[in-house]
DNA sequence: TTCATACTTCGATCCTAATCGAAGCATTAA
DNA sequence: TTAATGCTTCGATTAGGATCGAAGTATGAA
């Protein structure tokens, strides 16, 4: 009863609202403030310092300093992973929160779980990848078969570039709007980053959701039919 | 940032050490008692109670009457796997409970994951079924193959009675000693329930742990190669 | 009916941890 | 150096919730 690792410190951890929050926020795979943090949780500076030390030594955050800043960044894809699944659980539990906005059904379209693409559209990218045999999956593991090299080329990412040491390649992640998964790791992460720079999509400011332009819509369903 | 579902409450409801020793004990599979998961958790009945009626409030727990018992068990198979996928998490963040018992190696080989078996050999039997195609996968989605339903039929299951509502009948669940996923949903609980009634195996009462006799183990060994 | 078992509810206590004001430290700009 | 910004530490307060004793309810056994 007393043995394996303890979940309770972690459950603590992400069950405060204020630090829930914050975990949320830097869910969106943006790197933010101390006082950035601060207002996203609705709480003082002071507050949220301590929140930060604690969230930081569990595991959970990461923290850069530049000049004067400290930038707090989620510490790993593992974190974001968790995040998803615990707010899938919620959603279907119907844990929900009292404001779902009016952005509800844009987050649930098209949203950055982190650091790649989620929501109908990350998982629909997911399945014409796996259905053209860009992508082979066998369970969790997923890998990015010859053809698939040709694919990603051919958007202008170097597969070379995507070894990275102790990153996965290809990861699945639950979606918790879908209910599906959708694509992680670094291709996940490459892939997202070349929809922006070919002007496919756009953050919106504040807020987890991606826009697609009417052009970069198209060029999407093309490249990554059903 | 107020949007979408409430990760907080379900945080703080695993976040409890007491709560979290009760969930614990019910991963276990099987249905326990107010009175047992007091001693479980080391506090009172009356505590305990308290406990059981905010699980259950937040949809992790199932209540059954049963006479002037009442057995408590983890809501589904959802329940099951976000607790494994946050022990695995801890596990990896180091987030060890202070005393890892004698059982810890007897754990990782062979446990019960709530209704299924976990651990090393948890997960060799999913990469055989896979090696050999019994079962295809892609992705978080199996699917038993023809060759598989005759493989399970073999075992003396029969595949018809696996089709269960609202449960699939083979789900992959994250294992936090392999890191490494074992099979779930019907097929893994019949194939549990296969290996004690053949006699391969036997429940290590008081704690999750599997043990095989040595003629259950060379049947396993024959049956699941690597 | 009477008693025993299993659990729940109530109420009081106690303790942890979240919170914030004030002060301190670090970095940058002027 | 001085001033300003960004963050941390300290200390005191407060609130929430975990805990348990005592009493209450429900079910079953004798």
């Amino acid at each position: 009863m007393k043995e394996g690792p303890d979940i309770a410190l972690l459950g603590s951890l992400i069950g405060d609202p204020a630090r829930a929050n914050i975990l949320m926020a830097l869910l969106s795979g943006k790197a933010l403030t101390a006082t950035e943090l601060a207002a996203e949780a609705s709480v003082t500076l002071q507050t949220t310092s301590s929140h930060l030390k604690k969230l930081e030594a569990g595991g959970l955050l990461h923290r850069r300093k530049q000049g004067r800043h400290k930038y707090f960044t989620l510490a790993d894809d593992d974190v974001g992973s968790l995040l998803e699944s615990m707010l899938g659980f919620a959603a279907k539990k119907g844990h929900t929160r009292v404001r779902t906005g009016p952005k509800d059904p844009a987050l649930r379209n098209a949203r950055v779980c982190y650091n790649h693409l989620a929501g109908e559209m990350g998982v629909q990218m997911l399945d014409s990848l796996i259905r053209y045999e860009h992508i082979i999956g066998v369970d969790t593991e997923l890998t990015l078969s010859d053809q698939g090299i040709s694919f990603v080329e051919l958007l202008g990412i170097d597969p070379e570039a995507l070894k990275k040491p102790r990153r996965p390649v290809c990861k699945s992640c639950l979606d918790w709007s879908a209910r599906r998964s959708h694509l992680a790791g670094t291709l996940g992460t490459e892939l997202l980053n070349r929809f922006y720079s070919l002007g496919w999509a756009k953050r919106d400011e504040g807020s987890r959701i991606v826009t697609f332009t009417p052009k970069g819509s198209t060029q999407f369903q093309a490249h990554f039919p059903i």
